[in-house]
RNA sequence: UCCUCCUUAGCUCAGUUGGUUAGAGCAUCUGACUGUUAAUCAGAGGGUCGUUGGUUCAAGUCCAACAGGGGGAGCCA
């Protein structure tokens, strides 16, 4: 019977009155052949068990390591030493698994992310991972709880397609042909009739354009699953593998699609604000430290839990692209020619540096970004009445960059017949697609938000593959 | 993929203008102590200096290539 334990969270919570209960964890500490500092993964805060002295024999005492495991069977009484509120006195500590000391690589000190990196399958046994990954639990669950309260369906879209029209990104091949002796056509091309699917599919860069199509019927629904990118992206902020919301609604428009999703970015950091206090006060003091070690000017105006604040209680900031360009053309930094990429003509995308300039510098908020030149957006995208842009959105948030990039969709058979010709987009595989439009069209939009980024700018994790649990990376794929 | 920096003990790092047996803190092991808080004190073990090749009487130190990692950029979420 082991689910008779009472876990560490619960148990630092209960008044100390002799009570008899059992604990499992890992030893954190042995301090003084005495002292054991017990850790469960409820909550950073460890449990002290006490072994009195001369209790307990010799070859038990020894066993007990960094990282050992152990069931702790005593009694609850207050703590004499300070520290801590209670301990448990011992009466029976057994070893359920013993860890050579010689050879597990984490230590009670501080470790670089690079290292923990590098044994990622023993980082969430320290502190810092303890909590992103509680964090990323609440964020995960807040999604669909703010969701399913909205009367939003939350749908399966397919992980292996094919369809490539998208244009969102390099793709993973997904096939069972064998590499040598593959099957050819005549003139020499890869005869995928000979696939498992009898046609070349991928892994998904998105799941929005299955996403429309259950929107146009359901009203309301939202994608949240693994999405593949194949790109050689090597960044603090790119994943080859990732986690992507993706809701998308019938019977709106760009403005509600804003609102939506700046409610949405609201109420999930309000929602671990207020279930994973403690794991954020951790994760502020750990960057706290870090943001110590920087020069002054690097160093961010607010702490982690301010910011988290400030972007509650505050509009996000909105502007078109036309608006942003203007903005940073006339900007002391462009003139002073302090942008690598000075900011000169309409119509060019918008590098890092000037999203940065924008969020971190002139608005120091979140920004909403909207109406981009349609050259350099995607196909689905609906045409504005200037017949220049397009009912884009982008927000970028301070540290981050891009977290959501979205759209109102193009609903006009003819306008988004015409945009598919313009940039080459086979309209004869996307004959499904287009059925939305043939059928009973309506304006509808959505957008897709990058879980991990969240993750990111919610525990303040400078790079990304430290609020993932495995991270897949061109030429990393361990674990 | 491009630019740039880094790679020395299990971890974090020092190592002068190239010059004998490569250092520190923490961790580990042994012993002491015992109400500790990343316990303390004493002692011990632990390194073909990322790999390969080159320059040199002599390379951890200089040069080149490769590998891995960090930071920045592009692609984006």
């Amino acid at each position: 019977m082991f689910n008779k334990r009472i876990k560490i969270k619960e148990l630092l919570a209960v008044e100390p009155q002799q009570q008899e209960v059992t604990v499992m964890g890992w030893v954190r500490t042995f301090r003084n052949n005495q002292f054991i500092a017990l850790n469960d993964g409820s909550t950073n805060n460890n449990l002290q068990v006490v072994m009195e002295l001369g209790k307990f024999g010799d070859d038990l005492l020894k066993r007990i390591t960094t990282s050992a495991s152990l069931k702790v069977t005593g009694t609850v009484v207050p703590s004499l030493g300070k520290g801590q509120k209670l301990e448990l006195k011992a009466t029976h500590v057994e070893i359920l698994g013993d860890c050579d000391a010689e050879k597990y690589p984490l230590q009670p000190k501080k470790h670089s992310l690079e290292f923990l990196r590098e044994i990622a399958h023993l980082r969430f046994r320290t502190n810092t991972f303890g909590s992103v990954f509680r964090v990323r639990n609440a964020l995960a669950f807040a999604v669909h709880k703010f969701f399913n309260e909205k009367g939003f369906v939350y749908m399966h879209t397919p992980i292996i397609t094919a369809s490539d029209a998208e244009g969102a990104g390099e793709m993973f091949k997904v096939t069972t042909l064998p590499f040598d002796n593959t099957p050819r056509n005549v003139d020499g091309s890869i005869n995928f009739k000979e696939d498992f699917f009898g046609r070349a599919t991928n892994l998904t860069v998105s799941g929005q354009l299955e996403g429309e199509l259950a929107a146009t019927a359901l009203g309301d629904i939202y994608t949240f699953g693994p999405t593949f990118r194949a790109e050689n992206s090597n960044t603090a902020r790119h994943l080859a593998e990732f986690w992507m919301i993706e809701p998308e609604m019938a019977f709106s428009d760009l403005e509600d699609n804003a609102n939506l999703a700046e409610e949405f970015i609201k109420y999930i950091i309000g929602y671990a604000m207020v279930h994973c206090r403690e794991d954020l006060d951790f994760l502020a003091q750990r960057l706290a430290d870090e943001e110590k070690q920087k020069p002054q000017l690097e160093r961010s105006e607010m702490g982690l839990i301010e910011r988290l604040e400030f972007v509650i209680q505050n509009d996000f900031e909105r502007l078109t692209y036309t608006e942003a360009i203007q903005i940073l053309k006339e900007s002391n930094h462009n003139k002073k020619k302090k942008f690598q990429y000075l900011v000169e003509d309409w119509g060019v995308d918008l590098q890092s540096e000037h999203e940065r300039y924008l969020v971190e510098k002139h608005f120091k908020k979140p920004v909403i970004l909207t109406d981009y030149p349609k050259d350099i957006k995607s196909f689905y995208m609906r045409m504005n009445d200037d017949g220049k842009t397009v009912a884009a959105m982008d927000i970028l948030a301070p540290g981050i960059g891009e977290i959501v990039g979205g759209s109102q969709r193009e609903e006009r058979m003819d306008v988004l017949e015409k945009r598919m010709k313009e940039m080459n987009i086979p309209a004869e595989e996307m004959w499904w697609y287009l059925d939305t439009r043939r059928f009973g069209t309506v304006p509808h939009a959505g957008f897709g938000l990058g879980f991990e980024r969240m993750v990111q700018f919610v525990t303040g994790m400078t790079n990304i593959r430290d609020v993932i649990p495995f991270p897949r990376t061109p030429k990393s794929a361990e674990f």
